[in-house]
DNA sequence: ATTTTTATACCAACTAGTCTGTTTATTTTT
DNA sequence: AAAAATAAACAGACTAGTTGGTATAAAAAT
């Protein structure tokens, strides 16, 4: 047996995670990781192979985290009521709750991060990014379809565009509320969407 | 007096903007920015005492063109038509119209391209963007209030939060339309925001 | 009208320091 | 023994910013 090195990797990782959103990917150094996170640059390089490696290993473990999320989410959820409606108002109350939480701004979102430096990323982890957003539209479109079923809609609209929504609703808070430093900000606006959909959706067929 | 150096700063200021939001401000170097401008070193540091004084001017120039515009669209839809619910709806449209046009997704927002690396920048430029964003939600908490004298609201929501959220949907339809590579979604989103008003609000006080 | 002056605009080369990544030898932990 | 980590030196490319000098164009002086 050997000595267990997952301790100071996941250091390296969480330690990572936060220098990007503070400083982006371009400007966050080896050197400041090695020394918030106490370790050394041997350390470093043993568990990543190079610095595009942290990005990708960053952005995987991001993924899977909000992937599983939103599957527990829809698990909670899940024929706990059997108005699909009720169902989907439920769902994004659980965010709503989620984020009201917090006594600061959500610190920011990796998939936006790295957006916003995109010629930083590989395709591979740009891919990463964009099917993570679409199982999230995949996910709620079939919420809103199920609903659809039950309860007209007042004004037709794309249940794509209509999923879409809570993503871009999460995205556009984190920016704004980390803008105005109002961390209620983000719980505020996924309000208005669960509204949205309360008001949209007719209470029965 | 001399030749003219306008044509050299302003061709520095586009490259520089299409740059940062390309790589992020610290991913964008000098030398890139010289590459594309074709210029050199020198003219660059005649023209900018520094790179920090160089992102304190773009966002400054992206700001004033930011309000510039609020202040046209309000012109624009300004006593167009008596009913302040028909104007602010008129308003959104604009912005709707604006955004079908693109080809390709809005390059993106330089705000959020700063929010998503503040530790590079100074306090005078966050300040600089907060209240740029605070200033839209003025202007429209305005409308939206005095759509209120004459309709009531079916859900009783902060004015203020739901002025916000015109500027949450763009920030976040600008990243998730550049994620998916879809040019249209912001045009779309934004139709949800003007939905939303619609059923929001009751056709008559 | 032609020369001289002046301020601006710009260039090319250079400096001092930082960046990622490598190497090598040693030490700690299981 | 094997894996995980330290420590420190190093390379090569790239970084922001500086320097000394030059080109340009218009105004001032002749």
């Amino acid at each position: 047996m050997a000595r267990d090195g997952k301790p100071t990797r996941d250091k390296i990782l969480a330690e990572s995670k936060t220098l990007v959103l503070e400083n982006g990917f371009a400007g966050t150094s080896v050197d400041q990781i090695l020394e918030r996170s106490k370790i050394t640059k041997g350390a470093f390089f043993y568990h990543f192979k190079s610095k595009a490696d942290l990005a990708r290993t960053l952005i995987e473990d991001f993924s899977s985290e909000d992937l599983a999320d939103l599957d527990n989410a829809l698990k909670e959820t899940e024929a706990l009521n059997g108005d699909p409606l009720q169902r989907l108002l439920k769902f994004i109350q659980r965010y709503i709750d989620m984020m009201a939480t917090l006594e600061s701004p959500y610190p920011g979102c990796l998939y936006a991060s790295y957006i916003y430096e995109p010629s930083q990323f590989s395709d591979d982890i740009k891919e990463k990014i964009s099917s993570s957003i679409l199982t999230w539209r995949r996910e709620l479109a079939v919420m809103l379809d199920e609903t659809q079923k039950t309860h007209r809609m007042k004004i037709p609209t794309d249940k794509e565009s209509l999923a879409d929504q809570f993503t871009v609703i999460l995205e556009g808070a984190f920016v704004v509320s980390k803008a105005l430093n109002e961390p209620q900000l983000t719980a505020h606006q996924l309000k208005h969407y669960k509204n949205y959909l309360e008001l949209l959706f007719e209470k029965r067929a």
